[in-house]
DNA sequence: GTCTATACTTCGATAGAC
DNA sequence: GTCTATCGAAGTATAGAC
């Protein structure tokens, strides 16, 4: 559902993406989506009937593919301090290839869910469940000092949400001069919340190492 | 612009705050901030004249409450590490009392400062600012680890902005069984992410404590 | 499947009496 | 300062031809 996409359903759904992000849910306009999807408005509503379901669907299949990765990590047998690094470096990846994941995130959660069914929202649950899942298993093999799993998971990603989905404002802030963020790429972003999530985290027993 | 608010004006921007954070700057409709601070409609045109002044008002009253507390921190002599715990729990109380501050900067920040104008956004810079700036005097004195300013206060703030705005949501994950969320209150959460940042932030000399 | 034209509704804003 | 009534724009959705 990312870039290329054929098919009309999967522009359209490409085409919200980038709307819903950039405007949020009562401000995307379905006439701009059919606009940047390059399909008729009537084509619109012929594939998916109205414009909650064109957002209900595509964040399904975000939270959905998101929540896999984590899950795929959350199954190998490494030590939790991989893990929890794997998991931070492949939610950066995952939302510099879907650009429009860290604002709908945002905004969704200030909606408070407002406009998902039952199932969607069980597709937002299972990432912070994959990651709380991870957590948990190391606070239980003493490697991870003792921290609510939840605790964790907003700890390690709510930065990362925040940091790429405040991209636009940021810029905006530079412009302005208003802030200063000389030498802060997403990439040494990254690397820093690594670095702060390793020594925040590990149990008191394993610290001392900083890689 | 809190709770209790006896003039016209505050009372329409208490109701505009509540209606902004649960709704976005789009959903908001004028007829029910009228409507939740008991004015006619046309009073608030009288004293706003629209509804974007309203917002940009309120946020910018918002934002310089939020950055003075800030700064009266910074300004003070203690040790940074005491300071930083300070800037966690002073924005978690003040999040308590502006209840609707979470909500309202999660979507701004998704909408990359669509609305602000230029003094709004210049209050805006100011509360990363603040915080950038004691974490740089730390970092000079070595007594923080040599971090990018801008991104200790993300992986500070961050955390405390998505949980505390994120309470509909998983109120309703919760209602559905979809999260654990057993024992993590607000209150442990400020505790853990304190205790996180100070493990986090510390200079590799001052580690050691984590009182 | 695709398009044009339009019905129906909601909403921000204002006119004008008091 | 306060209210009622309403305008005009914008927006979601659909009917119906091809």
């Amino acid at each position: 559902m990312a870039r290329p996409a054929k098919v009309s359903p999967d522009r359209i759904l490409a085409a919200a993406a980038a709307e819903f992000a950039a405007r949020g849910y009562a401000g995307a306009r379905v006439d701009r989506i059919a606009r940047r999807a390059r399909v008729n408005k009537a084509m619109l509503y012929y594939h998916f009937g109205s414009k909650q379901t064109i957002y209900r669907t595509l964040l399904r299949q975000v939270f959905a593919g998101a929540a896999a990765k984590l899950i795929a990590i959350a199954e190998t047998d490494r030590p939790t301090a991989d893990k929890i690094d794997q998991v931070i470096e492949t939610i950066a990846a995952f939302m510099a290839e879907h650009a429009f994941f860290p604002s709908i995130m945002l905004r969704e959660i200030a909606e408070g869910g407002a406009h998902l069914d039952p199932e969607t929202l069980k597709a937002l649950a299972s990432v912070p469940a994959a990651v709380a899942r991870i957590v948990h298993e190391g606070v239980r093999r003493k490697s991870v000092r003792a921290i609510h799993p939840v605790a964790a998971y907003f700890t390690m990603l709510a930065p990362l949400v925040m940091y790429l989905g405040g991209a636009p404002i940021r810029t905006e802030l530079t412009a302005q001069h208003l802030i200063d963020l000389t030498a802060l790429t997403p990439d040494r972003f990254v690397r820093e919340l690594q670095q702060s999530m390793r020594l925040a985290l590990a149990a008191p027993s394993a610290r001392r190492s900083s890689r």
